[in-house]
Parts: C-alpha cells; sequence; structure tokens
DNA sequence: ATCTAAATTTGAAACGTTTAAAAGAGAGGG
DNA sequence: CCCTCTCTTTTAAACGTTTCAAATTTAGAT
C-alpha cells in the first residue's frame, strides 16, 4: 500500500486530525506545523486516499456521462465538450457507452446508484424508452443527481432536460431543398417527431409523397443498404433526401456513389448533426448544426448545481437550443 | 442518504455481518437468513455502498483509459474495444480524453494516484514523451497497474507495451505506391518512426526525394492546410501522397478536392488506422490496418492479470501487432 | 500570579462496508 | 450429562479519511 495520512503525522510529529487540517488548508492549523506537515507529506509523496475521501465526503467528484455509442462523431464531440466542462468544474468524468444494450445501461445504473458518481448526465438523440424512465427515476430515488439531453422529453423537477427541437431540424432541411427547387424528396429515419418536420415543411408546398418516406424498423445505419437498395429499384426516385445525421448521411452517399451516382447533382442529401467531419466529407455535407458544446456546457452546469443542492429555477428544468442550416455542397438547385 | 446494510440487517433481524455475509452469496450463512436478508434487501431497495466498499476492499472495480483525443475516430474505436474488453472483466472503464494538454494528463495521474481506478491503459500513437515517463513511474510507484498501448516504447517489467511496427505502416504504404507505378510521393508527419519506414521503400527504388518530404512541426491536423497550400505551389507535385492517419489524410483529400485536384486520378493518397470511416468516405481510403480490437483486448486482459497480482511473462511484456494494406479507392496506377 | 480568551492540537466518532476471530447453538457420541 | 464438532451468528477491527467537540497551550489583561 502506499503512504498514508498516519504515516505522514507521525512523521510530522503531530495527530492525524491536525494532518489533515494542514494539508485540506484549514486556516485553524499554526503556520509553522503547516509547513512541517506540507514538507513531510511532499517528501514522503503523500498522494490522499481518494476511496477513504469519498466515503466521508460522501462524494467521488466523479460524473458520469452515459451516451447510447461513444463511436458516433456527434456523441464524441458532445463528450468532449461535456468533459471540458466538468473539467473546468473540478470533476472528473466517466464516460460511459451503452451500444444501445439495456443490459449495458443496467450495469452503468447500478454502478451509478452504488455512489460511485455524484450525478449523471443521458444523452440520446431520441426520446427515452420507458425503460430509460424507470432508470432515471431509480437514480433520482437514490440520490443521484440527473440531467438528461435529449430531443424529446419533458423536463422536471427531478430531472432538467437540455434539447433541441427535433421536429424543426428536418422541417428546415426539407424546407431548405423545397426552397431549391426540389419536388421528390425523400426521407428516411425512426423518429417521428423528424418525419413531423418533414411532412410539414413539404404540406406547405402540396409536395407530400409518402412513396419517399423510408422508416427504417432496425438501427438506421444498418439500413441504409436498405435505403440505399430500393431507391435503386424505384421507378421515379427523389431528386433530394434528408437523413437522420450526418453518419448515415455519410454512408449513404458513399453507397450511392459506389452506383454511380452523383452527389449533389443526381440526388442532394442534407443531414443533421454538424458533425466535425461534416464539413471535411467529400463533398462536405449540408447539415442542420446541433449546439453541442453549449449543451454539454449547460448540462454540466445545471448538474453541478443540484449536486451543490441548489434547486434549479422552473425557468431552467427545459431547455431548447437553437438550430441552425449550414449549407455546405452536398446539396445542390434543381430545375425540374 | 440512501438505504445501508445496517438497515436491512435490522429489518431482517440480523447482525450486520450476516447481512452482509448474505448479500455476498457466502456459504457460511443459513439459507433461511439469506433468504430473509435477501428479501429485505430487495424490499428496501438495497444498494451497496461503493465508497464504503472500495475502501475497505482497497480496489473501486474501474480501469482508467488514457487517449490523447477522444473526438479521433482511431481513439473513440480503440477505446470502445477496451471498453468491451473491460466490461467483460466485470470492470468499468473511466475514459480520459487529454487534448495532448500536460496538465491535464496531470490530473488524471493525480486522480489515478489517488485509488480511484485499480489500474490504467495509457494510449498514444508516438513516443512518450520525458514528462509521459516520468508519470508512469509515478503511478507505479503508487502501486497502480499500468498498461501502455503505444508504437514506440519498449515494454517493461513495469508497464507491458502493446503496440505495432510504425515503420512498416509507412514502409507498407510507400511501397504500395510505387508498385502503383508511383514515382514521386509525398509524405507528411511528424513521427521520426514512420519517416524511416517511407525512405526505406523509396530507397530501395532509388526514390527518395526530401523534397517531397513535410515534417509538420506542430499538431498535423493543423498543418494540413499549410502542406495543402505548399502542394499548390511546387511546380513538380508528387503524385502520390503517405499521409500520417486517416483523419489528415479525408481532410487533406477534402482540401484538394476544394483546388480542383481529382483524387485519385490526380493523386494518390494512403492513410494509416484503417477507422471506420475510411472505407465510407468518397474515395473510400487506401489504408493500413491496425488492429484496434484485438490491441484493447489484450490491454485489458494484461493488465487485469497484473491487478490480479500476477506476473505477466517475458513474451507479453512487448507485444507487436501485425498491420495490413487495406486496398480501396483512394489510391490508382500511375503512368509516368 | 490568576483569569480569560484566543489559538492550536488532539481524540474519537463517523462514513458503510468486509472479514476474521470469537461466541453461541445444536447435534451426535460416549 | 458432558464433550466435541459442526454450523451459524455476532462482535469488532480495519480500511483512510474528515470533522467537531474537547483538551491543551499561548498570550494578554488584570
Amino acid at each position: 500500500m502506499g503512504v498514508t495520512l498516519k504515516d505522514v503525522a507521525e512523521k510530522a510529529g503531530v495527530s492525524i486530525g491536525t494532518a489533515s487540517m494542514a494539508l485540506n488548508n484549514s486556516d485553524k492549523v499554526n503556520i509553522e506545523t503547516y509547513k512541517k506537515v506540507i514538507s513531510v507529506a511532499r517528501k514522503l509523496h503523500y498522494v490522499p486516499n481518494a476511496r477513504a475521501r469519498a466515503l466521508v465526503k460522501q462524494s467521488t467528484n466523479i460524473i458520469g456521462l452515459v451516451v447510447p455509442q461513444i463511436m458516433n462523431p456527434f456523441f464524441a464531440e458532445l463528450a468532449q465538450a461535456v468533459k471540458d466542462s466538468a473539467r473546468k468544474k473540478g470533476y472528473n468524468l466517466i464516460l460511459c457507452s451503452t451500444d444501445g444494450k439495456a443490459d449495458e445501461e443496467a450495469r452503468y445504473i447500478e454502478f451509478f446508484k452504488s455512489g460511485m458518481v455524484d450525478g449523471a448526465i443521458f444523452a440520446s438523440q431520441e426520446s427515452l424508452t420507458n425503460h430509460n424512465k424507470i432508470i432515471l427515476e431509480e437514480l433520482i430515488a437514490n440520490y443521484i443527481p440527473v440531467v438528461n439531453i435529449n430531443s424529446q422529453e419533458f423536463g422536471s423537477d427531478l430531472v432538467p432536460v437540455i434539447k433541441i427541437d427535433l421536429e424543426k431540424t428536418s422541417y428546415l432541411a426539407t424546407r431548405y431543398l423545397i426552397e431549391l427547387g426540389h419536388q421528390r424528396i425523400g426521407f428516411g429515419s425512426h423518429s417521428l417527431k423528424r418525419f413531423e418536420g418533414y411532412k410539414r415543411a413539404l404540406s406547405e408546398f402540396d409536395l407530400y409523397n409518402p412513396e419517399f418516406v423510408y422508416f427504417p424498423m432496425q438501427d438506421f445505419d444498418e439500413d441504409i443498404y436498405a435505403i440505399v437498395a430500393s431507391l435503386m429499384e424505384v421507378k421515379v426516385r427523389p431528386t433530394a433526401f434528408v437523413c437522420y445525421n450526418d453518419n448515415s448521411a455519410i454512408k449513404m452517399i458513399q453507397l450511392l456513389v459506389e452506383k454511380g451516382i452523383r452527389i449533389p447533382e443526381d440526388i442532394s442529401i442534407c443531414g443533421t448533426d454538424n458533425i466535425l467531419l461534416s464539413r471535411y466529407y467529400n463533398p462536405s455535407l449540408t447539415t442542420i448544426n446541433i449546439p453541442k458544446e453549449a449543451m454539454g456546457q449547460k448540462a454540466i452546469e445545471i448538474l453541478v448545481r443540484i449536486i451543490a443542492g441548489e434547486r434549479v429555477a422552473k425557468s431552467e428544468l427545459e431547455i431548447t437550443y437553437p438550430i441552425e442550416l449550414f449549407k455546405r455542397k452536398s446539396t445542390t438547385t434543381y430545375q425540374g
């Protein structure tokens, strides 16, 4: 084992209590003893035992972040933002990726409930499953503060939510494509909210046609193959397509290009998320920016306040961040 | 606070010790009391306090993984592999991204030294700085087991290393480009080892020309702009380019395409890492595969054994994984 | 020298577990 | 009925801190 406080105290000729106070910069301790203790601690390479400290302080200084997929750049970027903010507040971040598996999630929850984190942030892009809701409630029941970064939930006293207007993402994208002159606009997503936005934009111009809607049942990324295949077979092909996220848009472009279809000349494609790569993809991706950094920062800020025992104002229980269209090269005008 | 073992014990009418044993499936406890305790625990939603348990067990069941950049897909994929393996061994993973900042790193080290993790894995692609070496020694001095995923360090009794042959990555890439008929092959990296491989391949065919070598001083990703700019100005342009990693290759392609240069027709480009995206990039990227999954898995396997107190065999103190060329569409033949 | 107040240090409880030793309860054998 | 052995439970120490009440020292005032 390592050097303990007892060792330091003995060597410095003071009691454990005094040594502890000295090391914690208490103003109660005499300057001379303070110096003595500090110097001995340094000499012995003393490092306070975080496990012991956590027990007595009832706090680990760790915040947990749960994302569905760390390999999805959107969540990697969000995680980065959350981490940076957590750091600034003096917390360490434990990053958890569930890969969409319920049992993975359950294990994290157990871990959190056991008091290994001071608070947790749950991030997802769609609405929570019932299962997820139960989880959050469990955490709350165990006095673990939680903040939700999510696009659909309602905020509550117990679980504030940082969100965007999901419906608007696809509305903006679709709307832009219409403005570019497109009339046959495809759509792929398993999110109802996104679909609503898509449909709303088209309906405003009387262009909605269910033929162009793809509702993959499974993981969308896998179903891209199916969508592309069916796009190849269809008689009348859409001239533009609204994708669920940048990741899937990129995959779709790649698959279409392999089939000899030119982007954007033959089909314009629009993503969502504005991941870093979307600027560097070829063609660069028209997309809807989601302010990941601001959202991550806010989530930490609120969580830290809850941990500190503050009550968050009603106005902060549900914060919706603005989204924005970024026009790039994967979309172009269409003159039918 | 939550329900404690004391609450459970009282309600079950047994002592704390018995309750503890029952919950830990000790065979010393009578089946009836066992049932009683379990049922009470369940009824009260008892969750063992991990902080207390960590203190007495001298172990948190957490493994720390330090990477330079979580937003770099290579490390995201590596982290995923490490996480999955850690999970299988019953550990939780705390993922730490230093962003190349020494103070960030220092904070993590402090955190690790304090006993919040049972062991740590350090991943990087290049050789460690002196600073880093000191860090690893500090951890070892505090009895925190460490495994290094790195391409250049030597393994030691104290810090086993999981590596690849870095020199060979650029050798393979360069060699392939030569085989495709290229004679003017550019190179960009701040890694000496990689440069050596590049030079070795060219030298074998007497094609080495220092004019085509770019040694960015800073962060390579930023310097891509400079490289591309200088590629545009140069009289005789290389017909192929070996990039430091897939991320930079992708950025480079994008910037070149913006300048009207066709890939691979005008310049063939080869990356390293084989990140998931490289298959989906447009054009798909010729690259050198690094077996991230196997490496991450091995790192955990060895670390867990060290944590358990085993001595690792000499043969496992330094393990080099094979790399492999993946031919895709960002490279093509050149007939000068 | 005595008393008081302030400054400093000590001692011990507390945090919530695990665990090993000790104690207690039954059962079976003599 | 006593002894021994086994099975089970309890007790209490230990993990390494923090913290607060109590004790001690110091200084200042009278």
